[in-house]
DNA sequence: CTGAAAGCGCTTACAG
DNA sequence: CTGAAAGCGCTTACAG
């Protein structure tokens, strides 16, 4: 099955092959009865354009890499949603890579999405400093830095205002009466991480309440170490409250406390990250501090757009407020 | 900026592109001096090949698409998270499409998908018969089908026993003591929605109950037809125990009795399709019916795998048995 | 053990 | 209003 190409068009329509791609792209003047002609002849023969050819010709693509931590984790697939939508409205295609967390593999796929000539990136970082991928990523490719931003970062970046919004989560727990409160962190060396760091001290200073390192566990933003750092902080410390930093995070604190017969809120109150669908079914149903996932994925997909329009990367900083949702768990 | 191509590194080691071409791909025995002077070489101007290139003299590329439903839904992403897992120790790379169920959008997709002269397609598909997209997808090309199998498909399929699973379901609520069971089943046109249908059908007809229509409602897969669904059921029918067929519409349909204050399962006992981490948390912990999601991407992705190496699709059914996870919602 | 050269399917100045 | 032709960066018979 020898696939069809501009040429075999271009001679059933009896035209030049410039004529059948100026018709295909739109990019000059061509007479409609020659234009009518064209498109007959690509119905008749089938003809889909090979993007290989294009992409080498023009040295553009329509494809766009998307790097992700984790692709089974709903708030990045939640930023793929919004990220696809607008970009596959302007023909663009998403190659999506996951890094488990590795900066190493992320390396790995940042160099293959060059190889296939992406014409952006959109990054969800695992390093702590952007020198570690910054060779990789050629420094006039247009690219957007999501939710992590690595120091240093040159390049746009959209992120969440992580400290004012784990500040009012632990303020609500304050103003509740809570004293002891302890926090299930995500991998340390990520900003998303110190950020919430800071944004839970300074409540704690605020309302002059001693901070403890007892009362913070370092996970790994996966479901086994909420489950762990909750059974850690229980049986090291006599904590009422405790924020966690992540979605999967919560879901294995609370199947912790599920499992030990531990009363929410009243043995312990709880606020986690991350807003689902599922929160409001879970007993009892969970606070949560929201990100804005929709403003997320649309800002990275406007920005990587517009930086695509321009020819270059840039360095643009977006933030996002972040969501009390007031449930029943605090 | 311009790139390095091939033929720089040539000049720079001072060979043919020829033998630069062989020692990247090792196609044919290179002396080791030489090959150790073309890296060198490499490395020098820092080449990355171009696949675009590659692709175009070669008619092979390293990238497969993969076009779902719905990219928000855990349980594609779950699947789509074991095949970047075998595919990527490949160097394949993934092009990820949505569809949003609409067949129109999945065509244009697929279509996109060729266009970029993926090796391989593996689909979600939401057409009720295979002719609907068959025009689309070139007879030799590798293609696996997942999930869902749209009549008259003549190419390899992953799906699972949803007959047996629900059968499994509705025997469980029957054994139990129920009479009168409610099904919120998804998209009627889908092949999975049918095969549920069927085992709800079979299960009842097996123990002598009586079938009704009424107490069928038929949704979408969407979390609001979940809560709309348990509403009207609710309304219209006595019904003590709901098996809803899929895992958003099963969050909307709890979400609907603990707003109402429906005890579950002393009021209505509940099961669900699919299995998650947060099923341990809810109000009551939800039993389920679930999908064995690790097995059914590693069989996509080894099936086309396989196809690939074949250079040609084929049809091969592969189908996993569900399990049936007890908790507490029955 | 290695090179010269054709050609994959397009786009795009250049020319008329 | 349209065509002839170069060239993007590779791979791969063919030849020695």
């Amino acid at each position: 099955m020898k696939r069809v190409s501009i040429k075999d068009v271009a001679k059933e329509a009896s035209v030049s092959t410039a004529t059948v791609s100026h018709v295909l792209n739109g990019t000059r003047f061509v007479a409609e009865s020659t234009t009518i002609r064209v498109k007959q002849a690509m119905k008749k023969l089938g003809y889909t354009p090979n993007f290989a050819a294009k992409t080498l010709r023009s040295q553009k693509t329509s494809t766009i890499g998307i790097v992700l931590p984790d692709i089974g984790n709903h708030f990045f697939t939640s930023i793929v949603k919004e990220i696809e939508l607008v970009l596959g409205e302007q023909q663009y295609q998403l190659l999506v890579g996951n890094t488990n967390e590795q900066v190493e593999t992320e390396r790995k796929k940042i160099q293959a999405f060059i190889s296939q000539q992406v014409s952006g990136l959109i990054i969800a970082s695992s390093a702590k400093d952007y020198s570690e991928i910054a060779c990789d990523i050629p420094d006039d490719l247009p690219s957007v830095f999501i939710d992590r931003l690595p120091e240093e970062t040159n390049r746009s970046s959209i992120v969440v205002d992580n400290e004012k919004g784990v500040q009012m989560a632990i303020e609500q727990f304050i103003e509740s009466g809570h004293q002891n409160i302890g926090l299930i962190t995500g991998i340390h060396s990520l900003s998303t991480t110190k950020d919430r760091i800071k944004g839970y001290k300074s409540a704690l200073a605020k309302h002059g309440l001693p901070f403890s390192t007892n009362l913070i566990y370092n996970g790994n933003s996966k479901f086994e170490s909420g489950y762990k750092g909750c059974e850690h902080l229980l049986g090291t410390t006599k904590l009422s409250a405790l924020f966690v930093a992540n979605n999967l995070m919560s879901v294995g604190a609370m199947t912790y406390l599920t499992e030990h017969g531990i009363a929410v809120p009243d043995d312990i109150a709880i606020i986690g990250f991350d807003d689902y669908r599922w929160a409001d079914i879970t007993s009892p149903p969970l606070t949560v501090i929201k990100q804005p996932v929709e403003q997320i994925g649309a800002a990275a997909a406007t920005e990587l757009l517009e930086q695509i329009e321009l020819g270059q990367s840039r360095q643009k900083q977006y933030r996002f407020e972040t969501e009390l949702i007031r449930r029943s768990s605090h």
